[in-house]
DNA sequence: CTATTAAATTAGACCGATCTAAAACAGGTA
DNA sequence: TACCTGTTTTAGATCGGTCTAATTTAATAG
């Protein structure tokens, strides 16, 4: 019986250590949830009481084990049901997100198992980010930048975008620089600007804040390549 | 912005007023809801005070127009969930009423209507209630009962099954009497006791506290026998 | 070692939803 | 009319989640 608070904690702390790992400080968290510090110490407290994390005063918390499995399974639910969003109602990849964000605190097991089989176990949401199986065996895979993965002449396969923000999101979907896309970096100046020719061969100059939210697999996987499989976020 | 509870306490009074007229009691509510009475009355003050439905203390509620819009979306997106559940998940008719109950409080107005569309604008949910359309022009009618409506020897079509007793449902979905299928009523004991043969030939033995929850059309409408007409509950 | 400062915690409040226990009420009975 | 009795409301408490304002702490700079 957890409820939508502490399931959008857990999952937010899961993202952040596995970004910049634990421990995760009380501002980062707020900062991820728009939550004031105060209000972040204590539920914190509240989630240390019930297993769910170990924290050190001044110093930042740290996910148990039953904590990370309780994140794991939100993030499963959250991305399953962007996948079906997308797949099943048509949703764009800009669209999905908080509506999964609502539902994925009220879809029972029985629900997700359900949904995961229509869609017949899809390997990522509509952004690319892996969708964990039951079982949880997450791999949850950093995946590699974009101007990290490439340089200047080469190719690659678009193995996820980021979804933290929205008008970025919204600018690659527009792109057509999306999961299973292959991009060609052109180009890379000193001053960070990236341009890629996509599939279609129109060229697109990507600001570093945009290059920075693609990740790539080198080289073109013509296989499967509709199924990405790096990692992240939700 | 109503919250879960605002939405499941309008979802509740619209049924007694619909079933048994306004004004609607205290207790009724608190008995639908499995609430003390003093929870029902001081969430009634601030439905009051929010224009959603007028009150004469000691007396009971009564749904403004604006309480019974709000009301009939959620029962509009209850059953749309359930109509889903069953015709896209393969729910059984009666595993879905759980499901729904959570999820119609966090499904979008967006997401409804794709559902809706996806199903091809449903007329009734599998338990034969009527899906107010958009624009909430709903019919709400109440049926008529198995007993009510046939003489034995004559014949009818299940308009609709209620979900109020899950023992009730599961008994009657096992007997395969749900919406569409066609009864004859063989025959009427005076103690209540009501005999029917379904479509198949086959006889069940209903006691009255199950046939009471069996609402049929006359006749059999051999065309367009699967959506449902009749009305009442979720 | 002290002073500054940014981050975190504590203190105290509020709101929505719920409960239990006590009081008030309305309708029918003697 | 005066009394019961069941229903409803009031009083007062709790819990989860949130906030603002005040305080404490840890780290850093002098
Ligand atoms: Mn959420
Ligand atoms: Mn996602
Ligand atoms: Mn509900
Ligand atoms: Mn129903």
């Amino acid at each position: 019986m957890p409820t939508d608070a502490v399931e959008d904690y857990l999952k937010a702390i899961h993202r952040v250590e596995s970004r910049s790992g634990p421990p995760v400080s009380t501002s980062q968290i707020a900062e991820a949830l728009d939550k004031t510090p105060a209000t972040v110490t204590s539920m914190v407290e509240s989630l240390a009481e019930r297993g769910l994390l170990s924290r050190e005063k001044y110093e930042g918390v740290e996910l148990t084990p039953a904590g990370e499995v309780a994140a794991l399974e939100v993030v499963r639910r959250h991305r399953l049901i962007e996948a079906f969003l997308a797949e099943q109602l048509d949703y764009e990849p800009t669209e999905v997100h908080d509506e999964a964000d609502a539902l994925e605190h009220h879809v029972s097991e029985e629900f997700t198992r359900r949904v995961e089989r229509l869609l017949d176990y899809p390997a990522a949401d509509p952004h690319g980010d892996p969708i964990p199986p039951a079982d949880l065996s997450a791999p949850e895979d950093a995946g590699t930048t974009l101007v990290a993965a490439l340089e200047p002449g080469e190719r690659g396969t678009v193995a996820r975008v980021s979804d933290r923000d929205a008008d970025v999101l919204e600018f690659l979907v527009d792109a057509e620089i999306t999961p299973g896309t292959t991009v060609e970096v052109v180009d890379i100046t000193s001053f960070g600007l990236v341009t890629v020719r996509t599939d279609d061969g129109t060229e697109h100059g990507l600001p570093e804040a945009v290059a920075d939210r693609v990740y790539v697999r080198r080289g073109t996987d013509s296989a499967a390549a509709t199924d990405g499989q790096e990692a992240g976020d939700a």
